[in-house]
DNA sequence: AGGCTATCTGAATGAGCGTTCAGTCCGGGC
DNA sequence: GCCCGGACTGAACGCTCATTCAGATAGCCT
């Protein structure tokens, strides 16, 4: 979607509107990230932007709009990250090694945990956000289970019952990460993903 | 903590102070547990309480201190609710199995879970909220451990890593719950129940 | 060049809400 | 009976913040 007019100076007025308008979803998720959703606002966004607040709500039609938009591009990036993330791994004890990582904030991206927990709470009054989070979670669990079936058939892994195993690795990270984006005391990423592994062979009786 | 001076009438004024501030803090709660830490407004408090807005700002300092007093009496409650649920049970396995229900929010009172979630989002941004939170935490891990100890004396568990058992279970106890509080389709409080009794009989490695 | 429109800004507007306050009510001590 | 102080109320105050608005600016089309 870039523009294909691509002038000469700077950012000073009506250049790049696409541009702008991203910078300032960016900022809303930077926002949102540190200030939460229920502390987030428009002026916030525009100073992290370095825009004015007008525009803010020029190119999104309200501040719960700006949100909202922030969500959908959360919830793309977070489906792009995942695929591509997942491909680049072969076999699948390589992938949900990966996985671990990703999910302790190792790897790129994808996992921010406070983004999650916000998320959460919002999905808890805001039935956008609560599909969103659900969403993302089927999006999540899928790609564990499908991993999890790959590591099957290539007798790998044999849980006693792949579907609860799935679901029970699934929430096993997310009770982690909890701890982790509260920054509990004796919570690391290095320890969150040892704990995740060793119960994911547990789980899935892997041999070793 | 009843006043022994207990009169007539019923409620019009100045008569059981400690019994309104009492209706006031219940009333807090119930107001987060439904619209939240940020959604929580003194005229929703008051009209929860049946009374008005200038009455819980003269036993509260704030809103804030309304909500933090909340939020011990929740401490508070959680303490003694968990120690006696689980005096009432005998034996490790009773208690681990108490402990399910517990969770799932079968048992009486404790889990609730749509409160813990605002509460952890409290915690980012809340230093107080962040403390509640830990002790809170600490208190059901350690319960959990010493049910853990207290199988493997009997000879009825087995872990191979009993911390980290112990902190995996109560982990998975908090991703389970989180589907549950944001009424994720396919959770219900017996699912939850189910799916961590099993994943403690493989962690702890119990007989059958 | 001249207008038209999209983009952008900063100030003004107004609603919502926490907190303050002046005052009422009532029980208890003198 | 009278006064005092704690409990309580409802109205008023003032602040914060989303949203609106009246322009300013600059590219684009003719």
């Amino acid at each position: 979607m870039a523009k294909g007019t691509l002038p000469s100076s700077g950012s000073l007025s009506a250049k790049a509107p696409e541009e702008r308008r991203e910078r300032i979803l960016r900022a809303t998720v930077d926002v949102v990230r540190t200030r939460g959703f229920a502390g987030a606002r428009v002026s916030d966004i525009a100073e992290a932007a370095g825009t004015s607040q007008g525009l803010v709500l020029y190119h999104f039609r309200s501040l719960a709009g700006a949100l909202d938009a922030a969500l959908t591009l959360l919830e793309d990036e977070f489906y792009d990250d995942l695929a591509r993330d997942l491909q680049e791994q072969v076999g699948p004890i390589e992938r949900l090694r990966h996985m671990a990582d990703l999910g302790a904030g190792l790897g790129p991206a994808v996992g921010d945990w406070r983004l999650w927990l916000e998320l959460w709470v919002r999905a808890l009054h805001d039935p956008d956000a609560r599909e969103t989070r659900e969403s993302l979670d089927r999006r999540w669990r899928t790609a564990l289970r499908e991993v999890i079936e790959e590591g099957v058939a290539a007798g790998e892994f044999a849980p006693s019952d792949p579907d609860a195993a799935a679901i029970r690795l699934a929430s096993l990270m997310d009770g982690l990460a909890i701890q982790l984006a509260l920054e509990d005391p004796d919570m690391t990423p290095e320890r969150l993903a040892d704990l995740w592994w060793d119960a994911a062979v547990l789980e899935l009786r892997m041999p070793r």
